[in-house]
DNA sequence: GCTTGATTTGAACGGGCGTTCAGATACCCT
DNA sequence: AGGGTATCTGAACGCCCGTTCAAATCAAGC
């Protein structure tokens, strides 16, 4: 019989997955080996290819689930209220949940020409559904006669650079905590399509 | 006598760093080869070592000229008045300058992690001497009474982000003309510090 | 405790890498 | 016309790459 409670595949894919995304991260996909993602896990490089069919493929599956953590941890956040009060939410989930994942935010930007032209169509399809969503509050909001926005495309793409550039810089344990960080950028949102 | 006119390296140079900046920009440091970017100037790859003395150099090299050429064009500029119109002025001019060099501009975000610790370094300061810039014009507007800035540092980080955000969806010949995306940004820049 | 299949090793494959350098070439100057 | 040097070629160096696969190892279920 196979062994299917307790088998070393559920431990050594994570840790492959964590090995890569943390390499990838610092060195870029193209400067990472196998090899040394292997000899981060204590394991030959051969081994890698029970988990993943070849590299690009671990880039891909790094990067959409990625998105996929992003999407759904959106959605079960359930916007409600005014529209100032679902900015405010969108903006406090984005930075939350940027900071909580450097790494994978870093290579989600980074690593996007390594894709295949392919993959690069899935995860472009994704984020644009994110910025989507955020549209969609500054146009309703806009309806609503609460918000002042020329083009609401435009300032869904600024907001996000905008919230995204806080993990250029921000370090835990700095001068600000997380909390101060958001408040300060909600500010500045809240006033930009004021 | 040496040939001090016409040589080649006046016209070699120049190719070589236009074809490494722009094999850099579409894969990435670390996977174009000196070979491919000799091959992109029609040269061997041995030539490419009268022009610079490795490829970790070159790519220095880009990056610091890239923000020499960003720090004198800014200072050139001569921001004048009071805050309101120099803020509007930085607004346009960085979008307009960085509109025009998207590839050298790209490199200079993605390539850091490429550059040794000590090249890094430079680069570094040089980013947070155009950053201080911003800054200080936020701190003599929010003195003035004129901006309402919680914190200027996180706010010129902040701006700075949101313009350069520009790069990544802005194609000429869109919707937008470069005018009327300046506009919109100087908008949403002049109320989030109002 | 043996069987069986999941998991890993270790070596090999062809190929590309950054860099060096002796020799060939091209062009300016006298 | 010929000398001299800036420039380039072409081959070579040792090394690492992504991927494959037969054989070894391991652990769960009988």
């Amino acid at each position: 019989m196979a062994r299917t409670t307790g088998s070393h595949a559920d431990i050594t894919r994570p840790r492959i997955r964590a090995a890569a995304l943390s390499l990838f991260a610092r060195h870029g996909y193209a400067a990472v080996s196998m090899r040394q993602i292997a000899r981060a896990v204590g394991v030959q490089a051969g081994a890698l290819y029970n988990y993943t069919p070849d590299k690009q493929s671990l880039l891909f599956s790094l990067l959409k689930g990625h998105m996929d953590d992003l999407l759904a941890a959106f959605e079960a956040e359930r916007f409600l209220g005014p529209p100032e009060q679902r900015l405010e939410a969108f903006t406090r989930f984005h930075i939350r949940f940027h900071l909580e994942r450097a790494e994978a935010v870093f290579i989600s930007y980074m690593e996007l020409r390594n894709l295949t032209e392919e993959n690069f169509t899935v995860i472009e399809e994704l984020r644009r559904r994110y910025e989507a969503a955020l549209e969609a509050i500054l146009r309703e909001g806009r309806q609503a006669g609460r918000f002042t926005v020329p083009d609401t495309k435009i300032a869904a793409l600024a907001i996000i650079a905008m919230l995204t550039g806080v993990n250029t810089w921000y370090r835990s344990g700095g001068r600000l905590s997380q909390g101060e960080v958001e408040a300060i950028y909600w500010d500045m949102v809240r006033k930009s399509v004021s």
